[in-house]
DNA sequence: ACATTGACTAATT
DNA sequence: TAATTAGCCAATG
């Protein structure tokens, strides 16, 4: 029988997603750590394979909960993640530009 | 099969 | 602190 008529990047992007959905709100991540995460289940992939996926899942998810490793948010939407960030009272640097990974980083 | 691209990261300057 | 460089991994053309 086929146990998986699932493509790899479909199973991919869903357990990306599913880490995402486990980031508490007012508390964000790394594409690099959610990448260790999937990567412990998968066995592959790496920060820009969930760059990639993020791209892909569009709304529906809390994408602005992922930052880079500065804790900058993706360059497309910069704004718009600061915004719901501050809303959700993730605590961000002083310049609030970016987010305060010392204090809002969760670990998957 | 090869080259290009991308919501990355770490080290260097 | 910010800009640059090299390394990385899979998708796409």
């Amino acid at each position: 029988m086929d146990p998986t008529p699932i493509p790899p990047a479909e199973e991919y992007l869903a357990e990306v997603l599913t880490v995402v959905e486990r980031v508490p709100a007012g508390r964000a991540t790394t594409y690099g750590l959610v990448a260790e995460a999937v990567a412990d289940v998968l066995g592959r992939g790496g920060p820009r394979q969930v760059g990639q996926v993020m791209a892909r899942a569009g709304s529906g998810v809390a994408w602005w909960r992922i930052v880079n490793a500065a804790g900058s948010p993706p360059a497309h939407h910069l704004d718009a993640a600061l915004t719901e960030l501050r809303a959700e009272g993730c605590p961000l640097t002083r310049d609030g530009r970016r987010v305060d990974l010392r204090r809002a980083v969760w670990l998957p």
